[in-house]
DNA sequence: CTGCATCCAATCGGATACTG
DNA sequence: CAGTATCCGATTGGATGCAG
């Protein structure tokens, strides 16, 4: 696999490129929440409540615009948004799926505590 | 999944546990290069001629302080040094591929054009 | 309600120089 | 040959304030 460059800039391997795409603290969460039906703005700042509005709203930005994601603005007064999964952010479900299974065998090999709450 | 604590580092979900031992710009394509054989530090820095030295070293040592790849020592000179992958670290290698394979599909998709050399 | 602007702190990664 | 030390720029992510 040779370099290639996209959208001026240069990726070394095939996995960099997908990284690139959904890789980032929020953007496989969000499809993750996002697989089995839409979500207000409002519901996944409420799911993922350590993520701020702004890196929020950074990730949905660039999933809408790499396709991944659709975005519905309702006119109303509140506005409404919701957000809707596409058949390329499909395609990423079963590699987070897997990734998220491997991430739990680590958890146990790793012995990671829970904190109390 | 709740959130946890691991090594004083807060996590929020698997994805991002496994990220944490397994992703960066390196671990990966070192990872899939010891898949089948040993490599000396210089065949890797050969082969992985985008990384510089030092985040070669740094990457290569932490997967080694956590499991995932041996590191032998020879006391020749000039020093010979080779890295060999644990049980851990081909525990990774199926979650590479499916991440490889999943970027060659975003890459036919995004129809990415490759630089003439 | 939804999100952008601004400012700032922390982390990541590159360049260079140097050592056992 | 196989790294480490140091310095620096780029990127990422958080906090706050504000606007349609």
């Amino acid at each position: 696999m040779p370099d290639f460059v996209k959208d001026n800039h240069l990726f070394h391997n095939p996995v960099e490129f997908a990284m690139s795409k959904i890789g980032g603290t929020y953007k496989m969460p969000i499809l993750w929440r996002l697989k089995d039906k839409k979500w207000r703005f409002s519901e996944l700042q409420k799911s993922l409540s350590h993520a701020s509005d702004r890196m929020l709203s950074k990730a949905l930005k660039e999933l809408v615009e790499d396709g991944f994601v659709t975005k519905e603005i309702f006119p109303e007064v509140p506005p409404r948004v919701e957000y809707t999964i596409t058949d390329r952010g499909q395609k990423a479900i079963p590699v987070i799926e897997m990734l998220r299974n491997y991430g739990l065998d680590l958890l146990q090999e790793f012995e990671v505590e829970h904190p109390k709450r």
